[in-house]
DNA sequence: TACTAAATGATAATGATTATCATTTGCAAA
DNA sequence: TTTGCAAATGATAATCATTATCATTTAGTA
């Protein structure tokens, strides 16, 4: 039987009940006030712990910090390179088919498809140079 | 008219000539026989300028390292999360049709698409967990 | 109650990236 | 050619997210 402990299970449900896919330090902030002698040590730990366990995803480094995902139900995301701002895209069927067919090309597990670009915000002040 | 330094242009080609999206260490390690006094920190800034003039693209933080693309047409990538590995493919129609039709939900500016997930060697190692 | 492995907090170490700063380079005007 | 100046550079220190270390605590079990 699996041990199980209260700070794991703290920073899987925080992590579940959450859309913004956030980085270790928000998690942290948002466990201090019910945790208050919960460290950042920790919160990286589980969330490997986690993530190794296959119940989170990692979206990897984006804007300097890694985003984790409570998600791991296959869908997409578009990313602002710029700023870092996640949003959302349905996971419609021409992104399953278009995961299912690169893997197929490549050999490789598909397991999200993340659009990178600019959002609003930065499209309107740093490309302006072009 | 624009000054345009030996050095810059070398990184602009080392990254033009190469397929393999590499990180400034990379491409310092490339540069070094022929400019053996190149140092890292003028690549890096090197690489942010190109950035910033629209010569090159980053691929943003793969594995703990920022990755580097001389492509600048839009372009789509399979990597793996678990090793860096990154291959190409071919960018479809449909591709190009997921690429617009998520920038119009969203309103971003997408200039990339990234299929993330396991490659084969990392796939059967990693993932015999869940 | 005592034992043992997992979990934790505190903190140091790591490694990629960025900032600093004195020096050098390369063009442009005199 | 010489002088002046902004850009570029090399060397190195600083930064910051993440990881490793280690002594201590916790929690389940015999």
């Amino acid at each position: 039987m699996e041990r199980y402990s209260k700070n794991r299970q703290a920073i899987l449900e925080c992590l579940r009940s959450t859309k913004i896919h956030p980085t270790a330090g928000w998690i942290l902030d948002q466990l201090r006030p019910a945790y208050p002698s919960l460290n950042l040590a920790t919160v990286y730990r589980n969330l490997i712990r986690l993530k190794d366990d296959g119940l989170i995803r990692s979206m990897g480094d984006i804007a300097g910090e890694e985003h984790f995902d409570g998600d791991i139900q296959p869908h997409a995301h578009v990313i602002c390179t710029c700023c870092g701002k996640i949003a959302d895209i349905p996971l419609t069927e021409s992104i399953i088919n278009l995961m299912e067919s690169a893997g197929r090309q490549t050999g490789f597990e598909i397991l999200a498809s993340q659009l990178t670009g600019l959002c609003p915000s930065c499209s309107g002040s740093e490309n302006r140079k072009e």
